[in-house]
DNA sequence: CCCATGTTGATAACGATTCTCAATATCACG
DNA sequence: CGTGATATTGAGAATCGTTATCAACATGGG
């Protein structure tokens, strides 16, 4: 029952985000180059961190990461490169309810949805095939041609729980 | 398999709006007494239009429609009364990919989910038992305890996807 | 009717994002 | 290795939706 992969930024092979990285930039560069575009060394750097970050990254952290390896990239430029990504398919943007918009790493894996801790903020992946099917059921009932969809599901990770039972315990 | 109720802010009752709109109104009126806050002149044609556009309400749409009975009524004061309206459950804000919020009016029924048209905009709200259950059992399965979600599905309308076919067969 | 207190309107401020534009970097070509 | 055409950059202005500020103004209990 929905089997997740990545459970936040704070899990997943180092080896395997600077093999992601490597990825990405061949990609982006031979996107760039099948339009004519040119590519510098902040795209770089840029996709670089964006990468070595993983999971949900909100631009202004990934801005303040790049920029403790080059100072003068600007926020622009940083949401530029981003938009870049999304459009040649190697990021993903996603906007939860704190109105930031984060970005996460495309895979090739399917389509998944969110669990976000209204606690402690962590985001876990989820995907769920049955609730897919039914989401396509009911669009097709009214008529819908469903071609994408947002399920996000916020809650309190056990983590969360826990410490506040701890801390009613404590005070009682 | 999931019900709707209201398709759109073109439909639903003139009759029944008023009716809410003076059923909201004097739960507004409670609820600011409890306290001890003072009703005034705009809150109350901002209700009343509010419950009079009905569907999902954009603020600015809300604005425009408020200042055509009392133009001098500012922005700030349509959003300081949507937001006394959602504290005393009379409303429920609402934030698509659009990136602004829409009002729809409190139903005392249960929690609903949209389906958007990206063609017309038009928005159908669905419930689904299903869905639900599955969405409580992956957040289970990953220790979560699920308070809230949004779910909403993107695709085209059936009026839609009928008027590009023919557009397309004009063109051919 | 009065006054303490809540409400309003205008506008400034805000946070996230995009735009503008002059300065600069990249790259294909010679 | 230049050089020029053109893409990219950085800084800051501009935008959008929304909230905060604050003096002028309602409201309603006494």
């Amino acid at each position: 029952m929905g089997r997740s992969r990545r459970t936040g930024p704070a899990e997943g092979g180092q080896a395997d985000r600077r093999e992601e990285s490597k990825l990405a930039l061949a990609r982006l560069g031979a996107w760039l180059e099948e339009r004519g575009l040119k590519h510098s060394r902040q795209r770089d750097v840029i996709v670089e961190t964006f990468f070595a970050m993983g999971g949900h990254v909100p631009v202004d952290g990934l801005v303040a990461r790049v920029r403790t390896l080059d100072a003068r990239v600007s926020v622009a430029t940083v949401y530029r490169t981003l938009k870049l990504l999304s459009e040649c398919g190697i990021a993903v943007p996603r906007r939860f309810e704190d109105g930031q918009t984060r970005y996460e790493p495309a895979t090739d894996r399917s389509h998944h949805d969110h669990l976000i801790c209204t606690g402690c903020g962590r985001i876990v992946e989820f995907e769920n095939e049955r609730i897919e099917e039914l989401q396509q059921r009911v669009a097709r009932s009214h008529g819908f041609e469903v071609d994408s969809h947002k399920l996000e599901l916020y809650g309190r990770c056990d983590r969360c729980r826990r410490a506040e039972a701890g801390t009613k315990d404590a005070r009682s």
